[in-house]
DNA sequence: CCCCACCTGTGACGGCGGTCACAGGAGGCG
DNA sequence: CGCCTCCTGTGACCGCCGTCACAGGTGGGG
């Protein structure tokens, strides 16, 4: 029962600041739903225009090209939005969005998530900041596919999720492990490809597959791997 | 002489609405410099935060890789703005940015451009529209990236600047003639590729190369050609 | 317990397009 | 006017990696 927002906007980062005073107005705006995992919230393309926020649950923006290869853009958690580009410049939606896992879902219309935002600087400040985030990421991620080779992609993704576990020591365990698919969906590459990159790179000792987790043994080694070939 | 805007913020597309005192209070917090062609305006990693309008001239948001091989972002005209990145989340810069022709360019320092977003709630409007417009066209990118080859990468940008200039007809005038080492970097492949694409459509009749300017013939075919691939 | 769904591993093959190497234009300026 | 710089055009080559095909592995549910 992952609820800990106990369908409240309490936990929701945008919201951080607020009085409860404002947080239940707000509230009162929203519509809430329950998602089962793997169904769709946003269709790309629709014209649909409110925001969302993540009050339990994971979801993951997706896109998918003519012929049906999937290219993931993020997963998010508890406590993200998504739908904002909608609301902001009133094009259709950019991404598909899919819940990952049950999740509960509030749903604000967009006259009030710009009301919202002229009434709340601070809830404005911080949903400038997040799209400078996702601006960052995303010409980070063009770079990559610019610049790399296919295989070194999949090294630049496997060092982004090891840096998201306890950043220190020269050994860091990923769990649960990330399903080759995935991986894939992420780099614009194949399965087949991250396979054989994977299991290269467990014949060098980079990289060992154990039971339910995927321990990096060589931590220095990975980041010198990608470094090598970025820019640091 | 390009001075349209005549050394004031009046034309820049996120004061809009401003009155002319709020306007000049502004333009007593900038710092304002001119750059002649090919100098550099802002460095990749560099811990500056300021942020630029374009009071006249043109900029170009590049990025290089280690091998060399540039990556351009994004082509600005007068009236916009560049720089928000860093100053909205404290981070490194992003992108180099670098002078096209002799600009004119006013600066401010992040505390009074973030001063400026509390004061003037429409500026902060026009940030984030403006920032997500970024986000929706850099996804794009990836998307293109990840689904697209070369050739067709080539179409689609073709179809995109011929899209700038009177969109109706079948068929459109683009001028100047873009240089192919431009579009080679803004689509992420070669020189040469560009070349050997560009001919093969001269040779179908559909683009035709003249003294300075380039004639897209049958615009609807070029249009089919890319929608085929991408998905409308 | 066994079957089925979903994951991983690996070989063979072939094509797209990057790289290299030149051969022309075309324009500007000394 | 001729040189030099910057652009375009094209052939040859070959390596990366996407595609196809299939052989296990593994886990969970009937």
């Amino acid at each position: 029962m992952p609820d800990s927002g106990s369908d409240t906007l309490a936990g929701i980062d945008l919201m951080a600041g607020l009085t409860p005073e404002q947080l239940s107005g707000l509230e009162r705006l929203c519509r809430w739903k329950r998602y089962p995992a793997r169904e769709q919230i946003i269709d790309r393309q629709s014209e649909t225009r409110d925001v969302f926020f993540i009050v339990s649950g994971r979801v993951r923006v997706v896109n998918y090209s003519v012929s049906g290869q999937e290219i993931t853009f993020n997963d998010m958690a508890e406590g993200s939005h998504f739908g904002e580009l909608a609301a902001l410049d009133g094009q259709p939606r950019s991404a598909s969005v899919m819940a990952l896992s049950d999740s509960l879902i509030a749903s604000i219309p967009p006259e009030h998530f710009l009301g919202m935002l002229e009434k709340y600087p601070s809830v404005a400040l911080k949903v400038m900041v997040h799209l400078a985030q996702v601006v960052r990421i995303t010409t980070d991620r063009v770079m990559d596919l610019s610049t790399l080779g296919a295989t070194n992609r999949v090294h630049a993704d496997l060092l982004r999720r090891a840096q998201k576990f306890t950043g220190a020591g020269n050994e860091v365990v990923i769990q649960p492990i990330p399903v080759h698919g995935d991986i894939a969906s992420r780099v614009s590459t194949t399965r087949e490809t991250v396979a054989r990159v994977m299991n290269e790179m467990a014949r060098q000792g980079i990289v060992e597959r154990r039971k339910d987790t995927l321990v990096i043994r060589d931590m220095k080694r990975l980041q010198d791997m990608v470094e090598e070939v970025r820019g640091e």
